[in-house]
DNA sequence: TGCTAAACGGAACATTGTTCCGTATAAAAC
DNA sequence: GTTTTATACGGAACAATGTTCCGTTTAGCA
């Protein structure tokens, strides 16, 4: 019963690899169409991998939802610092909100399930709030400075409540939920 | 074979309504600690009855909520007549803005199910409207005639935005949900 | 008291997340 | 090229939960 040199790992298998690779498309593709709460079996069968394998690669649902969005909240924190730049400082706190409300809406269910509690998904819901925080409380700092924005706006409300309005579900008329987020973005402008 | 004489309808059987009570009681019980998503199993048990007798009484979990709620609604719909009675018309829509925001809260579930877009849930849904949404059409225009809301805000988007905040399940910072819901409330002031 | 429609209870089924373990295999060692 | 072995694979099996079905019980009536 030898201890494993520390060093030299050997190298991830192709296959493991080649599945991985194939559950994350999938998964991908599923969620667009049925929501983050479809089956995972239902993700595994569209990769044409068995079930154990998925759950090798993610021991939780939640795990495999959290790699499929964990590049698109980075894109959608990133967009922060281009808008910032584009508009001034008002508009773009405004724009951005309306980008981040569009990305949560089109992630059926994923705003509920990061907020539903369940501790299965801390890890995404830190990497949303590391990223995300940041881009959000960098235009409201900005906004705010130029006197654009009452001061004593929460950056974690603002979060909040643009996730909420996004995952509210409520599509059925065009538009809805943008023209409430404009709503309370004019409810963050500096009263003269 | 011969047809029911429709008159004379046989009464409700004694064990029916006692078990229909206890089940509703044991629902509302249940549905604070554990939330809407608690197992319909718990509340049989709870109640002293078997799954079927409940299945018999509530075909659907759905059935089960609504009834449970329906009450409640109704409490929340009325109190917009008693604010606007006693409220200026602006404070008047504000304040219910807030009293529905905590009902929502308290209902661990509630919103979210209402929107899942799950059909079992269109009773509730329908009796969610034709009651509340009266209510702040009532406290809206009220507001707009007296020229302290803009014009073009529609009752629809207002009761959506609210049940979406309410139901977003951030209760980690006291007073969050209520602050967000004031700076909506800004955002509905008519601009000189 | 006896009859019958209504109600009851819970076993059984379907779906879905998750675990387990025997089998297959890619990469390394020789 | 063969052997070895850690790794990965697949899917049967388990647990939780919504829902259905049907044999049994019973309240209300005659």
């Amino acid at each position: 019963m030898d201890v494993k040199p520390a060093g030299k790992e050997r190298r991830v298998r192709a296959d493991a690899q080649r599945n991985l690779d194939a559950l994350l498309q999938a998964a991908k593709a599923v969620f667009v169409t049925s929501g983050v709460d479809a089956p995972v079996r239902e993700v595994a069968e569209k990769a044409g991998v068995g079930i154990g394998t998925l759950y090798r690669h993610f021991p939780q649902r939640a795990d495999l939802i959290a790699a499929v969005f964990r590049r698109e909240i980075d894109a959608c924190a990133d967009a922060a610092a281009v808008l910032a730049a584009e508009h001034p400082p008002f508009e773009a706190l405004a724009l951005w909100m309306q980008r981040y409300a569009v990305f949560v809406a089109t992630k059926k269910g994923l705003a509920p399930a990061l907020h539903s509690g369940d501790t299965a998904f801390c890890t995404l819901r830190a990497h949303f709030e590391e990223r995300v925080r940041p881009a959000i409380k960098m235009l409201l700092d900005a906004a705010v400075a130029a006197g654009a924005v009452r001061p004593d706006v929460d950056p974690d409300d603002l979060i909040i409540a643009v996730s909420s309005l996004g995952s509210s579900g409520y599509t059925d008329k065009p538009g809805r939920v943008a023209r409430i987020v404009a709503l309370l973005a004019d409810g963050l402008r500096a009263h003269p």
